[in-house]
DNA sequence: CTGATCTACAACCATTTGGTTGTAGATTAT
DNA sequence: ATAATCTACAACCAAATGGTTGTAGATCAG
């Protein structure tokens, strides 16, 4: 099962977070809808790709919960969430600790016989 | 081509990173190798998958630049590499300053007309 | 009302992913 | 020297990914 469920996530939500995270397009809609909300069709806009791809990738950040879909009319305006961004955040901050607690159980040891 | 050269990083090695951050087992492989290295066959023994397997996990993470692998007889010890990490973690930083810069903004656009 | 726009979603396809088994080379232990 | 261990890597397979086109439902504009 691997454990890994700090921060109220299960594996399966980290998974999609990083997920959507690894795909340079996605990145850019994020980036986008995290500097104001935008539709769908004005972020395919941005892209040489067809409107469903894009729809595609929104709905691959929504699930991640890396943005939200707000309706407006016909439109749909996507909404960056900087909340699952900062837990991702503090996930990788965990990876950092459990590298420095290394380092300072290894300095420990280095001190002790000297 | 989507901007994303931050930090002396392509696209394509963001695109790895958190590709190879996206798997539980991947995880579990890159928090024990943090903590100290371990042989690829020391780690295998940890997941219910084949060698083979396990393997092509660290071989992702190596691609991706979140760990080493350091010749020591006929074992590979697999290190965890924090620097990528920490690569890692300004990248996701800049989402949060972007979406905190963008609060100013409102921020002022209201402060403006009182 | 009609036509244009925005979105949702299904069906399809090529490629990648994540697993397997099997074979072979290097190193260590007996 | 032989056997056991550790790793590398190829070949294979099912499922997921990232794209496409096409169809249809809402909503807005003329």
């Amino acid at each position: 099962m691997v454990v890994d469920q700090r921060f109220g996530l299960t594996d399966e939500e980290v998974d999609r977070i990083f997920h959507a995270l690894a795909d340079a397009t996605r990145r850019d809609i994020l980036r986008r809808s995290l500097e104001a909300p935008l539709s769908v069709s004005e972020l395919a806009a941005f892209y040489d790709m067809s409107f469903a791809a894009v729809q595609k990738h929104v709905a691959v950040l929504e699930g991640a919960g890396l943005v939200t879909k707000e309706p407006d009319g016909r439109k749909r305006l996507v909404h960056g969430n900087p909340e699952t961004l900062a837990k991702a955040q503090a996930l990788m901050e965990e990876y950092e600790a459990i590298w420095r607690s290394r380092v300072e159980r290894l300095e420990a040891l280095l001190s002790e016989d000297r």
